[in-house]
DNA sequence: TAGGCCATCTGGTCCT
DNA sequence: AGGACCAGATGGCCTA
């Protein structure tokens, strides 16, 4: 794939005609603004391609034809890649957005800790995990004493919410759960170490295998 | 300065 | 055909 580090060279050089696409700061998500920028692309807004020639560029009344149409073809091209590029960059955006989200509900100290992406994934699981497992023994202490089978203890011995919490060494996900994974943020058994140290960065997440997330 | 995280670009593949 | 999704590559910023 050496092919990557040709189209860079080109693709750095549009990126000095493209009004900084790919700016360093964070870009506010650009509108809709692929319109205008395809067609300053395909209205041969690339100052750089004068490049080839002191012979003046546009108006090649005595160009080949066939040179023409592979100049348009070029162009078409480059205005379908920017209109991907685009929709691409959208559409993280929304994933981020939709990350961001997620990193609201979740509950972290301090407050305004930011956690990173991979972190607020495994972290959301383990936290969902916790809430279902309070829920399930919350049921379960209802029923009584002599109620249900396993009445306020955990089934089948099933880790407790808390001890999860806490940096117990049982995994968030089920023993039954389809994940061989243990994902664990703030959870369980990444913790074991440092339970206390939720706080901010939650526990560092023992190496998951791939897959995982 | 190395390493982590992130945004962006890009080409490929799948889906409608 | 065009859009969505994905994964690899690259470069910038930040922190230990």
């Amino acid at each position: 794939m050496l092919v990557k580090a040709e189209v860079l060279a080109p693709a750095a050089e549009d990126e000095l005609l493209l009004l900084g696409l790919g700016s360093p700061a964070p870009s506010p998500s650009l509108p809709s603004s692929a319109e205008e920028e395809e067609e300053e692309e395909a209205a041969g807004g690339r100052g750089l391609r004068r490049a080839e020639g002191k012979r003046r560029p546009g108006r090649s009344r005595g160009a080949p034809r066939a040179a023409r149409t592979a100049e348009t073809a070029q162009r078409i091209k480059r205005s379908r890649r920017l209109k991907a590029n685009n929709r691409e960059r959208n559409r993280m955006h929304n994933l981020n957005a939709a990350l961001d989200a997620l990193r609201d509900v979740l509950p972290t100290f301090p407050e305004d800790a930011k956690l990173t992406k991979i972190e607020t994934l495994r972290f959301a699981h383990n936290y969902i995990w916790a809430l279902t497992e309070t829920l399930r023994l919350a049921g379960a202490a209802r029923l009584g004493p002599d109620g249900a089978a396993g009445a306020g203890v955990p089934a089948e011995g099933s880790p407790s919410p808390a001890s999860s919490w806490s940096g117990g060494a049982a995994s968030p996900a089920p023993s039954a759960s389809p994940y061989a994974c243990t994902l664990s943020p703030a959870s369980p058994a990444g913790s074991a170490s440092d339970p206390e140290h939720w706080p901010g960065r939650f526990a560092p997440a023992p190496p998951l295998p791939r897959r995982c997330l």
